[in-house]
DNA sequence: CGATCCCTTGATGTACTTCAATTTGCGTGG
DNA sequence: CCACGCAAATTGAAGTACATCAAGGGATCG
């Protein structure tokens, strides 16, 4: 039997079958060829999978935290709440990420983490990280180079805040929403489902679902974007790009100081 | 003779001696408690310390970098231009702080790193990561873990940044300078030195100059802070803090899960 | 077929910016 | 020690990009 998404198999006798399959391993090997043992290892972190309807709060801001996630299906995102109610979305959330890194810190969560779409999501103990780190000091240096991407996504989106007008803002959500569901093997290309509201639109770029709304519209009267029915397309993506100050994240990577796989 | 501030001291031939001690063996030294070998090799980290002069630029956005560097004595921050000429400062850096660690990423750097005051760094080679990481795994696990705090801060101020006022997000600020400065030993009380214009402070929380001084002003009439000759004291502490919906990053660690140290 | 959620658009308010001028503080050279 | 030069701080006045408030319209779902 398979399990839709799930990645695993059950034999008839219903015991779970490992299969060589990790949407982890499957991110990691972008930057690096993963040897048997190495994938082994990165299997042991899907052994769960875990299906969670739209809308399902995986973890809550200030709950106690005991496992990671490994997202294989969908799309979540993680937001704070401030104390007048109002909300900032942190991050959005793709298969192959790596779910509430911060269980590796803090006894409670800083963030809430939200199912955006039926997901599927495989938890694992905070204790098979450090196995992970001990047995494969590759992966420990694979790990923390993505860890600094996204510390340096979280930079970019800083200076877009602090730096940026409304219309700039938007601009870069899309092309980065765009890039990251492009990045899970959907041949999106110009024309793309956008799964946010307007309002989360605004809660990411601290702006108001009524002023989003008006960007959105001025976008498209630039000729930069068209919409309709839930879609996207970019009609000018260079110009796109351009106003948006875009850089691609995923290029120039230099990884040549990695230590050797075990 | 003894370098100040440098932590290393030269035989009378002029022969530089290692002595046991690094700021960066220290800052982790907050979290776990380092064995011998831990401490050798984190040693090695700084073993060539170099004094900049306040205002030298330590790596330039867009130039390829080399190498990280342990920032041993001193302040500096990390920023950001847009193509507008605005700036974004991205972070201020002390004593204990690894920098330019995007440098494990990169070919390019992503930011420019500028000294603040008069500074002591030590360069060293990104391939001596590699081999921290194999011979030390629960290195690799506390690096990762200080990695994880800086993320959140960075969510801490992405979300002041989002969704706060003027006014809270200046005082954020001044709480987490004040904050950093009393983690590097020095016993800041309520009264500190604030070693920033008010253009940048204005950098680094998206506003102007101009309204930064309104709020300085305002915090003061507020009776939260008082100010004069470059310095800053917390007038009522409890109501800054939450005024500016502080969160203490430093509480509530829970690293249990660490590898043993080897 | 109502209920609900989301999108859309207009009118008004305001927090912050921009521009401009003056003052304060401080290192530097005479 | 004083005079100068310059960066930083300060304050006022006017502009603007965004928020807020309010009302209506379209799609989806039980």
């Amino acid at each position: 039997m398979r399990k839709i998404g799930g990645f695993a198999l059950w034999s008839n006798d219903g015991e779970p079958i490992t299969v060589p399959h990790s949407c982890f391993a499957e991110r990691l090997g972008d930057y690096i060829t993963l040897t048997e043992s190495e994938t082994t290892a990165l299997t042991r972190l899907e052994e769960r999978p875990r299906d969670l309807r739209r809308g399902t709060i995986l973890l809550r801001e200030h709950d106690p935290m005991a496992e990671l996630f490994i997202l294989q299906r969908g799309m979540a995102m993680s937001y704070v709440l401030l104390d007048d109610g109002s909300r900032q979305i942190l991050r959005f959330l793709f298969p192959g990420d790596m779910l509430a890194v911060s269980a590796l810190v803090y006894r409670d969560s800083p963030e809430t983490i939200v199912a955006m779409t039926d997901l599927t999501v495989c938890p694992f103990d905070r204790t098979l990280m450090a196995g992970l780190l001990t047995e494969h000091p590759r992966l420990a240096a694979v790990i923390m180079v993505m860890n600094q991407m996204e510390k340096v996504a979280l930079t970019d989106r800083l200076a877009a805040l602090g730096r940026t007008s409304a219309k700039v803002r938007v601009a870069a959500l899309l092309l980065e929403i765009r890039n990251r569901i492009r990045l899970t093997g959907q041949a999106a290309t110009t024309d793309f489902a956008l799964p946010l509201t307007q309002e989360e639109i605004g809660d990411a770029t601290g702006l108001t679902a009524v002023h989003v709304n008006r960007m959105l519209r001025q976008l498209e009267e630039d000729g930069l974007i068209a919409r309709g029915a839930g879609r996207v397309s970019f009609t000018d993506e260079t110009a796109l790009l351009r106003a948006a100050n875009y850089v691609n994240r995923f290029d120039g990577l230099d990884l040549r100081w990695l230590p050797p796989a075990r």
